[in-house]
DNA sequence: CCAATTCATAACTATTGGGTTATAAATAAA
DNA sequence: TTTATTTATAACCCAATAGTTATGAATTGG
């Protein structure tokens, strides 16, 4: 189910600190999880939590150095959000048109 | 603060049963409360609120017709969904581009 | 070896939020 | 006017979750 995959996603990124972690992550390359608490705003467990549920979700991969780990963003998660997007306008766009075409046959 | 508009609509669309409502509404253009109610899976006061949610959110708009309520969506509102994503991954490709160029100097 | 650092996990709490039933309000029909 | 239909709101309940503090596990440095 494709639709698993999308909801994982939606509820992974619906959390706005969780949402900051990934996009410095996405800004910034590879970071420690120190360095990512100094700027989160709440307390180490909370960033090693989150950032458990964005690896789970595919969107940040991590590796061991010593007794550090680093994060970095994996964006190519992302494309089911893309894909869903892009679904949704485009079926919008596609009855957009059928009724443009329905108008043009009513007016001949 | 556009970072307001992305969480809303990123907590709007985390819940299937709304999302799910949304996708209809894109699929199938306008529809009453009955009729969404009849596939939701769920009760008529829940699709009334999730759809008051989802209009809150600027992704659906309602008219009244009589005793009904037609409710259609609006995709406009998915666009900076849209931008998020593509910025997500153009930060991210931007650092591959760079730490790439990187890795061509110090082959030289 | 011992102390300090870095991260993850456990245990708990409080809040949020999605669901329900009951009911009100508005409109249509008989 | 009375009854039936359609939707929205109110009040409540339960589960999920994001946060905390405390602690354990692993690694580094003295």
């Amino acid at each position: 189910m494709i639709t698993q995959t999308q909801d994982i996603l939606f509820k992974t990124l619906a959390d706005p600190t969780r949402r900051a972690l990934f996009e410095r992550l996405c800004r910034d390359g590879e970071l420690t999880v120190g360095a990512l608490t100094a700027d989160a705003g709440v307390s180490q467990p909370a960033v090693s939590k989150h950032l458990g549920i964005l690896k789970q979700a595919g969107l940040v991969r991590d590796h061991h150095q010593g007794r550090q780990t680093h994060y970095r963003a994996q964006p190519d998660a992302l494309e089911p959000l893309l894909d869903w997007t892009t679904q949704m306008a485009g079926f919008w766009h596609r009855r957009f048109n059928e009724l443009e075409d329905l108008l043009k046959r009513m007016d001949q």
